[in-house]
DNA sequence: TTGACAAACGAACATTCGTATGATACGTCT
DNA sequence: AGACGTATCATACGAATGTTCGTTTGTCAA
C-alpha cells in the first residue's frame, strides 16, 4: 500500500534529479527529501543508491520508451509503407507524443548521459531498447526500399536518425537557446519535419546532390 | 617554470578525468593525484574546483577547438565552393583531425555534458565557438547555394550537422558497440564519407524524396 | 647575506556523503 | 491475543568531500 506510494515517490523524484543533475551530483538525501520520506527508504527499498538509478532505467526510462514507440511498432503490420511515412512516424513518436516537455526533456537527459560514459544503465537500454529500436528501422526501411541494402550503412543510417532525435529532445535547453524559440507545439511540428525532410533526404543516396 | 609545469599538469589530469567520469564524480585528490602534485595545488592555481573545470573549457577545450576548426574558416577566403566541399570539409575536419582518437572522445564528451545539463561552461563555449562556428556554416552554405535560405531552416540545418558530428565523437563508445568497428582510420573516413552523404542530401529540401 | 615573493607542501577544518543499525508502528495471519 | 513480516523513522558511523591555514622551499634582486 503505503510501500509503493514510497517506492514510486523515490523512483519519480530520482528520475527527476538524475536527469536534471546526473548520478554524482544528486544525494540520496536531496532525493528522499524530495519523495518526502526518510533518509534510509532509499537503502531499504532499493538497496543502493546505484540500484536506485538502475530501477529509475528499468521501471521509469524503459517503461516509457515503450510506451512512445508504440505507434512506431504499429506499422510492422502494415504493408506498402513509404520511407517517407516510416520516418515521419518515428519522428512524430519521438517528439510528438503523450509526454510532456519535460518529460521528453529528462527523458533524453538521461540517456544522453549515459551515451556520453557507457555504464550498467546502458547496458539494459542497450538490450531492452535501442538494438529492437534499431532492427525494426532496419526492416522497416529495407521492406520500403524493396532491395538489399548494406548492413553497415543501414546502420550509420538509423544512428544517425537516433542523433538527430536525441540531439533535439536532450538538448532542448541548447536548441531553445541558439535558435531563439521555446519548445512549443508549434516548433515541436516544426522540429518533426526538418527530422524527417533531412533524414529521408539522406536515405538512398550516394553522394549526389540532388537540388 | 615549475609553476606551469604544474598547472598544466593539473589542466591536463582534470580535462581527462572531467571527460572520462563529469565534475562531480571527481575528486581534487584524484585530479592532484594524477596530475603528481599535492592537494592544495588546485585551490593555489585555480581557486576552487570549479574554477578549473572552467579553466579546463577556456584553455584546453576551446583552444583544441580552434585548432581543429582551421581548416574549416580557411574556406571562408575561396570562391566557388559547392555544398559539398564545405560539409565534406566540416566533416573531415571534426573527425580526421591532427587529434588522437582518445582527444576527440574527451572533447565531445565535455561538451555532451554541458549540452545535457548547461552551465556556465557552456556560457563560454556558445560565445567563443558554436555561435561563431554556426553563423560561418550559415554564411559559406548561403553564398555557396547561391540564393536566400530561410534563416530558422539554416539554423536547424547547421544544428543537425553538429549534432551528427557530436553524436558520432562523444558517443562513440556506444557506436562502435552497436555497429561492431573500432575508431580506426578506415571507419572514420567511413564515418566522414556517411555524415557528408547524410548531411548534404539533407540540404535544400522540401520533403521530396529524391531517390 | 639578506629580503621578498611565488610555489610547494602537509595537516587540519567543517561538511556531506552512502550506508548500517536498532527501534517503533501497522497490518495480516494462526 | 499473540506472533510474524513489512514499512517507517531517527540516529550514528566511517569515509570522503572541498577548502583553508601555516610552514617550508626555491629563486631572484638588492
Amino acid at each position: 500500500m503505503t510501500e509503493d506510494q514510497t517506492r514510486d515517490r523515490i523512483l519519480d523524484a530520482a528520475e527527476k534529479l538524475f536527469a536534471e543533475k546526473g548520478f554524482d551530483a544528486v544525494s540520496v538525501r536531496e532525493i528522499t527529501s524530495a519523495a518526502k520520506t526518510h533518509l534510509s527508504a532509499v537503502n531499504y527499498h532499493f538497496g543502493s543508491k546505484k540500484d536506485l538509478y538502475l530501477e529509475v532505467f528499468r521501471s521509469r526510462w524503459l517503461e516509457r520508451a515503450r510506451m512512445v514507440r508504440r505507434p512506431f511498432e504499429a506499422l510492422e503490420h502494415q504493408d506498402g509503407l513509404s520511407p517517407g511515412t516510416i520516418i515521419r512516424t518515428l519522428a512524430k513518436t519521438s517528439l510528438e507524443n503523450p509526454l510532456t516537455v519535460e518529460e521528453r526533456l529528462r527523458h533524453g537527459q538521461l540517456i544522453i548521459r549515459e551515451l556520453a560514459k557507457p555504464g550498467e544503465a546502458l547496458d539494459l537500454v542497450f538490450e531492452a531498447h535501442i538494438q529492437p529500436t534499431l532492427e525494426l528501422i532496419n526492416r522497416l526501411l529495407s521492406g520500403a526500399l524493396g532491395r538489399e541494402v548494406d548492413p553497415e550503412r543501414m546502420m550509420l543510417y538509423s544512428l544517425s536518425l537516433g542523433a538527430l532525435v536525441l540531439y533535439f529532445t536532450g538538448a532542448q535547453t541548447a536548441v531553445s537557446r541558439l535558435i531563439g524559440r521555446e519548445y512549443d507545439p508549434e516548433f515541436i511540428s516544426r522540429l518533426v519535419d526538418h527530422i524527417t525532410d533531412f533524414a529521408l533526404s539522406g536515405l538512398g543516396l550516394e553522394g549526389a546532390e540532388c537540388s
